[in-house]
DNA sequence: CCCCGTCTTTGACCCAGATCAATGCAAATT
DNA sequence: AATTTGCATTGATCTGGGTCAAAGACGGGG
């Protein structure tokens, strides 16, 4: 088994050690309730491409993934498939007030999650302001990425895509892991494509264009932005 | 002064006879804390184009749509427009933790809001689960909304874009004022082309294309779905 | 070390939708 | 009624990115 390209710490089992406590929903929970919720919740591994849920599946769990990298995506009934997210430790993924899930999860790599039933939850959350607070300023934190991702997918150009998605990759592994110009890219090109919604022979050739133009660098399993103020007004643009 | 194609009845000015009590976020409020809400919400009208607040505006208010209808977007420093969402009577809006709005939301036709201090609210919210929770789900259906319009400017072509467009406004008007297969468009062409990615020409030669097929019939001010087994059916492909 | 399968890159060509340019059309203005 | 104004439609042409096809490149298993 590979090690993770995003790895973080896992010594224990509990909550109180755990690598995401600081940054996800938990962070909003007191030493009591999270002895709590620490009974709610157990942690579940998936190999590298395995589904943690799918898009049709009755949503009876949320997610918390504290190890790895998954893919959010959707599928139309012909095949195409748009990537809606990619998620990193500390990540919340599962919010919905549907039966059903509307979209699918699965690892890019092997993945840990903290796997909590919705219902039991549910009950726990009920009368926990603070908690709602949190899981509101997820949601909401959410809603903004996603707008911010419809104007990429509807008026911008293959070149400020993959830029704009290279810099935004960076920024959060940078918020994970501290600074360094040197962005991991765990998925595939076929994946970066459903993100972008281009094809992976576009994302190839402005990857190979992006690189000729000094403004990366391309390695095996990631990139280096070379030039990383001109990604970023190409992102900004 | 025109009146609003999708009009609700605002006879008093209290919460207790809103037009829009029954759907929106105050639906989650007893009697009491209805009336305490009212202390902090007052009516706002706006005219036909003009904007409630931009881009941005430091995010001091929270709006809940009583009458009319408004789109909601962002601009490209350049210029181009995405609308991330077209909002109607009972829609809330300007949730958010950021100071900043990060898109501007402008009146299309007259406009009356229930405008509330984000502040205030804020306390007010504070520890009143019921009102979190309800808000909490407000979000997380228009996060889902968002997923399924990335799926669209994604990966749809434009006849599958119009179509589905039509579709959805028809099934949200179909919600607010009964079953019509008549539908009232009161955005412009151009709105509907920044709304799907596309621009003014395609969404066009689109509707006259569907025309010619049968599937609609292009009104003044709107369209009648003809053929809506055959719309739904490009709209789910 | 060498297949073999999978993923990525590159090249040649094509087309859906963009761009550019009139023209149509209806409400508001004189 | 004539004129302006602001869409919306239509036509002609162009092009960014898609499609199809063929090499690389790379890692895993025997």
């Amino acid at each position: 088994m590979k090690t993770s390209l995003v790895a973080v710490d896992l010594h224990g089992q509990g909550c109180a050690d755990c690598a995401v406590r600081g940054f996800s929903v938990c962070a909003s929970l007191d030493q009591f309730e999270m002895r709590e919720f620490e009974q709610l919740s157990r942690r579940v591994n998936f190999a590298s491409c395995e589904t943690i849920f799918a898009q049709e599946d009755s949503s009876s769990f949320f997610y918390n993934l504290l190890d790895g990298v998954m893919r959010l995506y959707k599928l139309l009934p012909d095949g195409r498939r748009q990537i809606v997210g990619f998620v990193l430790p500390g990540d919340f993924v599962g919010m919905t007030t549907d039966e059903r899930h509307g979209f699918s999860a699965d690892a890019i790599g092997p993945v840990t999650v903290c796997q909590f039933a919705k219902l039991p939850f549910g009950r726990f959350a009920e009368h926990k302001p603070n908690l709602l607070r949190r899981m509101n300023e997820l949601a909401v934190q959410e809603l903004n990425h996603a707008r911010d991702h419809m104007v990429l997918l509807g008026r911008r150009s293959a070149e400020e895509k993959v830029a704009t998605f290279l810099v935004g990759w960076r920024d959060r592994l940078v918020e994970l892991r501290g600074p360094s110009n040197v962005v991991p890219l765990p998925m595939s090109r076929q994946d970066i494509a459903d993100y972008l919604g281009l094809t992976i022979e576009t994302v190839s050739r402005t990857f190979t264009k992006l690189e000729r133009e000094g403004i990366i660098a391309i390695l095996p399993g990631g990139v280096s932005l070379r030039d990383s103020a001109r990604a970023e007004a190409l992102a900004a643009a």
